[in-house]
RNA sequence: GGUCCUGUGGCCGAGUGGCUAGGCAGAGCUCUGCAAAAGCUUCUACAGCGGUUCGAAUCCGCUCGGGACCUCCA
């Protein structure tokens, strides 16, 4: 059993194979942190921090590469060279450098809140200008880029031309044929300088107004929107890597320029297997700045937005992520979160009584030996389902399918011998290994010790009064705590147990 | 206009031609001091019209609807 992938190289599921057996090569491009990251952010970088996980569950050494791009792209061709983080610095009356750390930093804290593992490595652009203006000079040197007025322009035509030759068209990974292209390409203006509408900027020269500006061989300017990812791919992943991931959104023109740019360099394509995650979408429209629709992860935390009607902590999102597949859009909808944060806490609960069960009144051999052989089915399946280019949602579609199981062998509703003893700690062993370390979900709030003690002191006062049929006491303190937002619940056998809304 | 994706029950969402996805919500039952929780059972589907096939949500065609990219975007 292998892992397949989805390549959107070749638009089809292919059988994953490392370059360097034992290793692999990941790069995802990371936020521009000229603002807060929203909902729609949240997609990739826990899609492709389960990647990780299941790679590294797999054996694999995987060197995960995620830059931060602080250096100001334009945002729009054409426009006066409108650097996005310097203008909005200006709005804020910020330094540029003050600015990127303030997003940087909500951008870790909102990583963490989200339980996703920081990457092997996390390079900026601004700290690689450096290798960015090398690579621009061995396109030019290779004759695929030309200067003019203190800017750098990869020439598309000529690397369509060549490289066509060799399989490796411009367009490759989007589908795009170049020639159709130029005739849909929008006429913007002052494009007097490329050669081609096609062409796109290596470096640009900076307007006297810029702020973030770097001396080049070619003057004082900034990297252009692409070369960053190029740079410091080839700088700590090599050549030639294993995973490139984004967001559908990037596949063209950032993706595709990518690989141009380092084919010429590394006279090699750059990546084998390219994986993107689809969007997230409200009312069937993308979430992205061009719509003013996003709604940022701090809003979605405190529920301050007005397309909010509760907040939805971090794990409800990414449950309610991983509930679909990374390349299905996926729509955002209080319904449908409402739905996740319930599911989620049934299923945490159920996953937290099984890891507290011991496998007393258990044998070697099973008195239901149809539910015993289902139960280790539904478990060996969670291998096979992530192997099926990571179809999260069948395994939480598993993991329910146990949970009624697990309640009823907690509530005595199920006998205890229906299954092995082995079958049961192989339930125990594969709902950690998924559930914590692959999907990485973990506990909603953090353990509060005096909280913990006080509760205990008000569910052992409630069981001694209904101990002594005294239910204005017991209702009292069920109900009270209940507005209070803490639900109290009956379990068979007399225990009480509570979950915090 | 070009390229591509998509349309599943009240809501979200899996679905690789034949076998109940799953979650949330709804209904009934069991349990319970009552309720909740839990367990059991259960109702709502495959946009429409044709075609291929013994058999189609799944393949093909058309129609209608929604969306993405072609511009910064996860």
């Amino acid at each position: 059993m292998s892992l397949k992938v989805y390549n959107s190289l070749s638009r089809s599921k292919e059988v994953f194979t490392p370059i360097t057996p034992g290793h692999v090569g990941m790069y995802v491009c990371g936020p521009t942190v000229s603002g807060e990251s929203h909902l729609g952010h949240a997609r990739p970088y826990i899609t492709f921090d389960v990647v990780y996980r299941y790679l590294q569950h797999l054996g694999y050494k995987v060197r995960y590469v995620r830059n931060i791009t602080d250096a100001g792209h334009f945002e729009e061709e054409g426009r006066e060279a409108e650097d996005k983080i310097s203008s909005k610095a200006v709005l804020e009356k910020l330094e540029p450098m003050e600015l990127v750390q303030k997003y940087t930093n909500l951008f870790h804290w909102a990583m963490a809140q989200f339980n996703n593992l920081p990457p092997s490595i996390e390079p900026t652009a601004t700290g690689h200008i450096i290798e960015q203006i090398v690579m621009i000079q061995q396109i030019i040197a290779d004759g695929y880029a030309y200067e003019i007025n203190g800017s750098v322009y990869f020439d598309v035509n000529k690397y369509n031309h060549h490289f066509s030759k060799q399989d490796l068209p411009y367009g490759i990974l989007s589908g795009r044929n170049l020639y159709e292209q130029l005739d849909t390409t929008r006429d913007l203006s002052n494009q007097d300088e490329k050669r081609n509408k096609s062409d796109f900027a290596l470096w640009k020269k900076a307007p006297p107004e810029h702020i973030m500006r770097w001396q080049s061989p070619w003057g004082e300017g900034f990297p252009g929107w692409h070369i960053e990812c190029s740079a410091m791919a080839t700088k700590y992943l090599g050549k030639q890597f294993d995973i490139h991931g984004g967001g559908m959104d990037l596949q063209f023109p950032h993706h595709e320029c990518e690989i141009a740019q380092s084919t010429v360099c590394n006279h090699t394509p750059p990546v084998k297997y390219w994986l993107h995650n689809n969007m997230i979408t409200i009312n069937g429209r993308k979430m992205g700045k061009s719509y003013g629709n996003q709604i940022m992860l701090s809003q979605m935390f405190a529920g301050t937005h007005p397309l909010l009607t509760q907040a939805y902590s971090p794990m409800t999102i990414r449950f309610f992520v991983l509930q679909s597949h990374y390349r299905s859009t996926l729509d955002f909808g209080n319904d449908a979160l409402k739905a996740s944060e319930k599911a989620f806490k049934r299923l945490w609960e159920a996953y937290e009584n099984v890891q507290k069960m011991g496998t007393v009144g258990m044998s070697d051999t099973p008195s239901d030996a149809d539910l015993d052989a289902k139960v280790n089915g539904l478990l060996a399946e969670f291998a096979e389902f992530m192997n099926d280019d990571f179809s999260t949602p069948k395994i939480i579609a598993n993991m329910f399918e146990l949970v009624p199981i697990i309640n009823g062998l907690k509530n005595n509703q199920l006998a205890k011998s229906s299954f092995s003893s082995a079958t049961f700690v192989n339930l125990q062993q594969q709902m950690h290994l998924y559930i914590e370390v692959i999907l990485g979900l973990r506990q909603e709030q953090t353990q509060n010790d005096q909280l913990e003690g006080v509760l205990q002191l008000l569910i052992d006062i409630r069981k001694q009064a209904k101990a002594n049929k005294d239910f204005v006491t017991s209702d009292k303190i069920r109900n009270e705590l209940a507005a209070l937002g803490v639900m109290l619940k009956d379990e068979k056998g007399g225990e009480m147990s509570y979950t915090i809304v």
